[in-house]
DNA sequence: CCGATGAATTGACCTGCGTCAAGCGTGCCC
DNA sequence: GGGCACGCTTGACGCAGGTCAATTCATCGG
C-alpha cells in the first residue's frame, strides 16, 4: 500500500505562519530520494510518510519560533531557509538551509524547545513529520537512530563550518570566498549573476547591506567587479589569494 | 568477565601531545556512569570500554588537532578543555568541555576530519575509545546508535547556546552571566572566588584579558566588585538587569 | 629581604563594522 | 513624461573590542 502524505489540520496555524498547504504528494519518489529519508527502510518510512505533511511557507514566513515545544520534524524539499536566533533585539543568522537538508533535529529528538528560529528566505516547500512519530520511530527501530544520528552529526559538522566562516573570517573574505564558491557552482566560467537580491546576499553573509556595497567596492582591487547582478572575476588567482578558501570551512561534504 | 582498560601504545603520539598515560582504571564504577556510557547496555559497552584508554592530558596540552583523522571518541573524565578553531593566525574559542561531556563524536561517527582543535585548559583525564570500535557498535546496535544521536544531540544545543551567547551578547554582558551563574552554582551567597585565573576565564568567555579586566572595573557600577580572586556580588538585581540571563542560552538542560 | 618572573591592570590607539542620512539609479503606474 | 517607490551606493560618524606598551602587583627561590 503507497502511503499518502496528509495535511495539517490546523488551521489558524498555518494561516499564522503564512503557509499554503499541499493536501498530497504527487511525487513521492522525489521525497524518498532526500538524504534523511533515503537512509531509512521503506518499511518503516512509510508510517512515518503517512502522518507527514508537505507544506508550503511565502518568503519572509516564520516556519519555528524560538522557545517553543517542537511539534514537527522539518526537511526541506524546495527553497531555502535561514536559521537565526534573537536576543534583547539583536540578531544573528545561524545558518542558511536548503533542499535536502533538515531543522530542528535535535530539539525534536530530546522533546525540548527550539532554541533558534527559522524563516523562508524565498517560497519554500517543507516535509513535515510529527515530533511524536519521529521519537517513537527513533526509539523503536535501529536504522531510524541511525539516521537521525548521522543526520545529527552532519548538521552539526554544518553548523561549525558556517561558525568557523562567521567568526574566523571578515567580511570581505566571506564575500571573496562565496564569490569563488559561486563561480565554480556555475561552471567556473569567471562570469556569473547573483541569483538573488544583494540583500538577501548581505543576511546569508551575515553583514549588513552597506558593508556589501562597500565589500563589492573594494573587491575591485582584487579581480573582482560587479555590475548590477552580473558578476566578473577577471582575476580569480588574486581572489583567491584575499579569499584563502579552505577545506575545513568551505568543503560542504569535507 | 570484568573489562579492562588498556592504555594505547602509541608513545610517541602520547609525549607529542604532553599526555601522561594511565594503564588501567581502578574505579570502573565511575566510568559507568559517565553520560554515554551509562545509556549503553553493559553487554555492549564492556567489549568497547576493554579497547578504550584512560589518559591524562597536562594543562595546555593539545589533544586533538584539526584537519586530523578521528583516531578516538574522547570523554571527559576529569579536567577541562576548550574546543576551539583557527585559521589563518587568527582562533576562536568554541566551547568548554567539562567532565561527563564527549567531543569530536561527529567526526567519528562520519569518519571524517575533525573540524576543530581541542586543547587542556588544566590536567585533565580522557576516556578514548577507538574510532573503528565505536563505529562497528554504532552498526551494529540500536541502543549505541540512540545513545550516540542523544549525545549528538545534546552537544548541538550546547554548541548553539555558546554560539548564542557569544554573538548576542557584548563581552559585559557575558561577564555577567557568568558572575550570576557562578554564584548561583557556589551557593548563592553573593561572595565566592574565581576557579581559575583571569585570563583562562577571559578565554572561557571569548574575550582578551585586557577586556576582561576593565570588563571588571565597569561591573563596579552594576553591583559587583572584585579583588583578586575573591569576587563580591553586592547588588544582584542589578547585576540581572544589566545580564538579562535567559533560559535559551543559560540554562544547560533545557 | 631582594630580585625576577609572570599575571593583572591601565592608557593610547586602531580597525571593522553597524547606524544614520543623504544621494543615485531603474522600473512602474497613473 | 512626471512622479514615486525601492534597491543600491556613498559618506560621516560612533562604538565595541583588539593590539601594543608601560606600569603595578604577587609569588617565589635564593
Amino acid at each position: 500500500m503507497a502511503p499518502v502524505l496528509v495535511a495539517s489540520r490546523n488551521s489558524e496555524a498555518v494561516s499564522e505562519a503564512g503557509s499554503r498547504q499541499t493536501h498530497w504528494c504527487n511525487d513521492l519518489t522525489e521525497i524518498r530520494r532526500l538524504p534523511l529519508v533515503r537512509d531509512i527502510a521503506p518499511a518503516r518510512v512509510n508510517p512515518l510518510l503517512r502522518e507527514a505533511a508537505l507544506r508550503d511557507f511565502a518568503a519572509n514566513a516564520t516556519v519555528v519560533h524560538e522557545g517553543r515545544r517542537p511539534e514537527f520534524l522539518h526537511i526541506v524539499v524546495e527553497g531555502s531557509l535561514e536559521v537565526f536566533a534573537s536576543h534583547r533585539g539583536r540578531e544573528r543568522s545561524l545558518v542558511v538551509v536548503g533542499p535536502g537538508q533538515s531543522f530542528v533535529v535535535s530539539a525534536v529528538l530530546l522533546d525540548r524547545p527550539y532554541l533558534k528560529a527559522v524563516r523562508a528566505l524565498e517560497p519554500s516547500r517543507i516535509l513535515m513529520i510529527p515530533a511524536g512519530a519521529v521519537r517513537t520511530a527513533f526509539a523503536d527501530d535501529g536504522g531510524v537512530a541511525r539516521a537521525l544520528a548521522r543526520d545529527l552529526a552532519l548538521s552539526y559538522r554544518n553548523m561549525v563550518k558556517e561558525l568557523k566562516n562567521q567568526a574566523l573570517r571578515s567580511g570581505l573574505e566571506r564575500l571573496a570566498n562565496w564569490l569563488l564558491a559561486q563561480d565554480a557552482k556555475t561552471g567556473g566560467t569567471g562570469r556569473f549573476d547573483l541569483p538573488f537580491e544583494k540583500r538577501a546576499l548581505a543576511a546569508r553573509l551575515g553583514m549588513v547591506p552597506e558593508a556589501l556595497s562597500r565589500g563589492f567596492a573594494a573587491l575591485a582591487a582584487h579581480g573582482a567587479t560587479v555590475r548590477g547582478a552580473s558578476v566578473t572575476l577577471h582575476d580569480p588567482e588574486a581572489l583567491a589569494r584575499l579569499a584563502q578558501p579552505c577545506p575545513t570551512i568551505d568543503d560542504h561534504d569535507f
